[in-house]
DNA sequence: GTAGCCTTGATG
DNA sequence: CATCAAGGCTAC
């Protein structure tokens, strides 16, 4: 039934990419029915209508059936033939069964609030950023669900916190540290504030939802058969962590805790994205005078890697194992893979988000493959096409955010690098992935034994892919075309000092 | 059962 | 006091 996933798009109109698009504000659509939406309910922007319905089939308990395949379109006229397939798409655009209220309260807030402010103010960002740079952006982002936001509420060290390295950042930008307000919003109160040499997993108080409702009262009341689609359905890669799991339940089962460590490291996708569409608007605005001069798109580019350079770095800096290192060995391990790091930053995005045709950005903006082979060079063109490849491959495999996860540490951690003061414990990190990588895909998948290999053979192309990504911008380097100031460049001169 | 409009009440 | 997402009501 995944194959809905699109129907939001009715212009069909296939937007080039590089030029502004008019305001139809595709948003404005109910992402179950396509009808007008009438403000945020149950988890999301919806219709007035779907939000009835939902509210119907949750509070009775309702069970329908489909007379067809279980995949009937749902559109505004035909929403009503099948409940079965209305409500299937409901939960598939992720509508929350836990926003129904099962002691029927009215009026008031949910702990879904400030996720709707937050979405606002993305939503508002994403339009200034499609002006100031004239890109389209995406038309469906991704909601964060506070279920996995939790995951994140350990969050080891602010960057920011301590000064960067010497050496590996004195350009133009400093680094922000993530704002936690949102964050501490969300997440239960007391883990808001996460005290420092608190063990993360320590048994957490039972209630934060609402008052006089117990967490426990939403499972029982809302049978699992809802939440519970299983992991097999193919392409739905929408809310893979959104597996309701009260507070204080046991560990995933079949998820080695190194893996789940590995996933509670990395960065909140929303919170870069936000981080750096804001940064990139203000690069625009201090451009010209009367904004008529707008960055070339591939100075954008430059400018977008530079910003994703910055958050892996962030990212390596507080994640475990790594934070362990003298900053010495830390400089050189990240100057050997920053460009490794960055394409499967770029890669893997693909994979969990992208449609075939198009390229997602960092920023959340879409950029039609076809607009990028009409307006960017060969190379360019040829590295784009490649990475497609490699990202064909990757959802081939059904690679998963875990697994990715693993990949950036397995990059990370390489123990070809020389002159390590700890190249024992790099090599030992090294080894320990592996393992964890090969026990989980065991257990994850077990029709597939294969896995493990299979995506050990993709680490190579990503290698050769990197070093090819590397050439390019150098050559661009030398022919002046990367704006100055640049941390891509910093690291490119590193590693070819280096070598 | 559906869907448009109404009432409610915590939040800021 | 305004906001706005919950639940409620009711004509179709």
């Amino acid at each position: 039934y995944s194959s809905q996933y699109n129907a939001g798009d009715p212009t069909g109109v296939p937007l080039t990419g590089m030029e502004y698009t008019y305001d139809v504000d595709l948003e404005e659509l109910c992402p179950v029915c396509g009808d007008k939406v009438s403000g945020y309910h149950y988890g999301l922007l919806t219709c007035e209508s779907c939000k009835g319905f939902f509210k119907r089939t949750v509070q009775n308990n309702k069970r329908y059936t489909c007379a067809e395949n279980q995949d009937c379109k749902i559109d505004k006229t035909q929403r009503k033939r099948c409940p079965f397939c209305r409500f299937q798409k409901c939960l598939n655009v992720g509508m929350r069964l836990e926003a129904v209220r099962a002691d029927r309260m009215r009026g008031g807030r949910n702990k879904f609030g400030p996720m709707y402010k937050r979405d606002r103010a993305l939503k508002q960002q994403k339009k200034a950023l499609i002006r100031a740079t004239g890109l389209k952006m995406e038309t469906t982002p991704p909601m964060l669900s506070p279920d996995t936001q939790t995951d994140y509420t350990f969050t080891g060290s602010l960057p920011g916190l301590h000064p960067l390295p010497k050496g590996i950042l004195h350009t133009t930008t400093t680094p922000i540290a993530p704002t936690d307000y949102d964050r501490s919003l969300y997440g239960p109160p007391s883990l808001g504030m996460a005290m420092p040499g608190l063990p993360p997993h320590a048994p957490l108080p039972p209630q934060y939802q609402y008052a006089s409702f117990p967490s426990r009262a939403i499972k029982s009341e809302y049978p699992d058969h809802y939440t519970s689609s299983p992991d097999s359905v193919v392409g739905s890669y929408t809310y893979p962590e959104q597996v309701y799991s009260g507070p204080g339940s046991p560990q995933v089962p079949g998820v080695p805790q190194l893996v789940l460590e590995f996933l509670r490291c990395d960065p909140d996708e929303l919170q870069v994205q936000s981080k750096i569409a804001a940064h990139l608007q203000q690069e625009q605005s201090g451009q010209g005078g009367k904004g008529q001069e707008r960055l070339s798109p591939f100075s954008l580019m430059c400018h977008m890697a530079d910003q994703t350079l910055f958050s892996i770095v962030e990212w390596a800096r507080s994640c475990i194992f790594f934070k362990e290192l003298k900053v010495g060995d830390q400089m050189k391990l990240l100057h050997n893979c920053w460009s490794e790091l960055l394409v499967l930053d770029f890669i893997s995005r693909q994979v969990q988000h992208g449609k075939e045709g198009s390229v997602l950005l960092v920023t959340g903006q879409e950029v039609e493959l076809a607009s990028i082979a009409s307006q960017a060079g060969a190379t360019l063109t040829s590295l784009v096409q490649r990475g497609q490849e490699l990202v064909e491959k990757l959802q081939t495999l059904q690679a998963d955010r875990r697994e990715i996860a693993c990949f950036k540490f397995l990059i990370l951690f390489n123990p070809d690098v020389k002159l390590l003061e700890s190249q024992a414990f790099v090599e030992g990190v090294q080894e320990q992935v592996n393992g964890a990588l090969l026990e989980y895909t065991m257990c994850a998948y077990p029709q597939h034994l294969d896995k493990f290999s299979r995506l050990l053979m993709r680490l190579p192309e990503l290698k050769a892919l990197s070093a090819q990504a590397e050439d390019y911008l150098c050559y661009k380097h030398l022919s002046g075309e990367v704006p100055c100031n640049n941390l891509l460049i910093e690291m490119l001169h590193a590693k070819r000092a280096c070598a």
